[in-house]
DNA sequence: CGCTGTGAATGTATTCACAGCG
DNA sequence: CGCTGTGAATACATTCACAGCG
């Protein structure tokens, strides 16, 4: 929004991933009908803490009204624009397996404005077929593909092995953001954005709290 | 192993997940033939510095040789049973869409022990189904399937409305560990561990850092 | 010597606590 | 009054820097 303050301080990530969620929380209540909420209510909602809704949000501007709360519409506007969702996202999906697949039918993407437009695959079972009417393509037609839908993120749910070649070569067509599945690290230049999705490391974390219980 | 020194600190979750991390860098480089490994080459492999390689590790024990580094199978080994991974973990997979296949089919995590035992769903085109010889079961007989199975973590692949009741359910039949990628907060007892995936998040936290790029 | 292991120092994130506005 | 917005305080994580062992 052109309204919205837009400050430029160093803004943590955690408190980014939360906003992510208050605005999924947002969205329930303006369902419900709520019309205001207070950063107690919020946090109740969140599993957090009201102090850390007030300091997430000051980061950006100052969006409630002391002694009422938060216009739970308002705020999850400003919000879906601070996480730069408030227009559409053209994405190219690099893997068309299991992974690939699960991932480009989540619902969930597209109701937040991400459009797969490109699928790339090196299989040549894969490349030809088609899914929701877009075509797979080959790893050679990357370059053009890209270039063809104007595609803007990547998501990577390629084997490790080849993770880092094909950030490298989207990277250099262009590519601003990428979101990673392949379990390696890979390195992005400096004017590209990256998060990755380590499954093994959630479930290897998950069994770290559960190791040797002997005790009930 | 026996001979694991097993400290009882508070460790941070996310020494947890590097060593993890690291695990998957030293499997590499025993494949590689290497012998021995330092802090700052490791480091260097897992994107992070080598006082914070000694001081994750220095959590759990002391793995090195002053003067030389790590022995590179040793050290994997200790890691392996430091995250509980030097057995085999029986899971219950709670739906059987897109993303549960995915999940069903992501070779890693066999790699890594856990076996899925049991797949839940509710949609009675699914149920009856069977996926490489694991057959598809109704949510009526979640308990019985449990039980027989031995099933010890879940992962839920459930839409997000239907998540904290799947989770309290299997919570109460014994489960102890939740992978859960619903994009929903949820509980779970005190004596159970959860990890949650939430990939909107993820995506929403990348186009936060690439929203708003009027400049070059 | 070289590299680990670790207390001490720094840097970040979260929480407290209260001034101030509606 | 109630609840936000925020500097100050606390808690936590990372990095430094060096003593000490192989």
């Amino acid at each position: 929004v052109s309204s919205g303050p837009a400050v430029r301080a160093r803004v943590s990530d955690s408190s980014v991933r939360r906003l992510s969620g208050y605005h999924r929380i947002l969205e329930d209540l303006e369902r419900q009908g709520q019309e205001v909420v207070s950063s107690a209510r919020l946090a109740e909602l969140a599993g957090t803490n009201p102090a850390q809704i007030r300091k997430d949000l000051s980061y950006f501007g100052t969006f409630g009204k002391r002694g009422s709360g938060y216009r739970v519409e308002d705020l999850r506007s400003q919000i879906l624009a601070i996480l730069g969702l408030n227009r559409q996202w053209k994405v190219a999906l690099v893997g068309a397996g299991n992974l690939g697949h699960a991932i480009f039918s989540y619902k969930e993407f597209a109701r937040y404005g991400f459009n797969v437009v490109a699928i790339l695959d090196i299989d040549p079972g894969k490349i030809g077929q088609n899914w929701d009417g877009i075509r797979i393509c080959g790893w050679d037609d990357c370059d053009a593909l890209l270039a063809a839908t104007g595609a803007e993120l990547a998501v990577i749910a390629t084997p490790a092995a080849v993770a880092q070649g094909v950030v490298d070569r989207m990277a250099k067509a262009g590519i601003r953001g990428f979101l990673n599945f392949a379990p390696r690290k890979v390195d992005v230049p400096p004017e590209a954005a990256l998060r990755t999705v380590n499954l093994t490391i959630e479930l290897e974390s998950l069994t770290f709290d559960l190791r040797d219980w002997g005790r009930s």
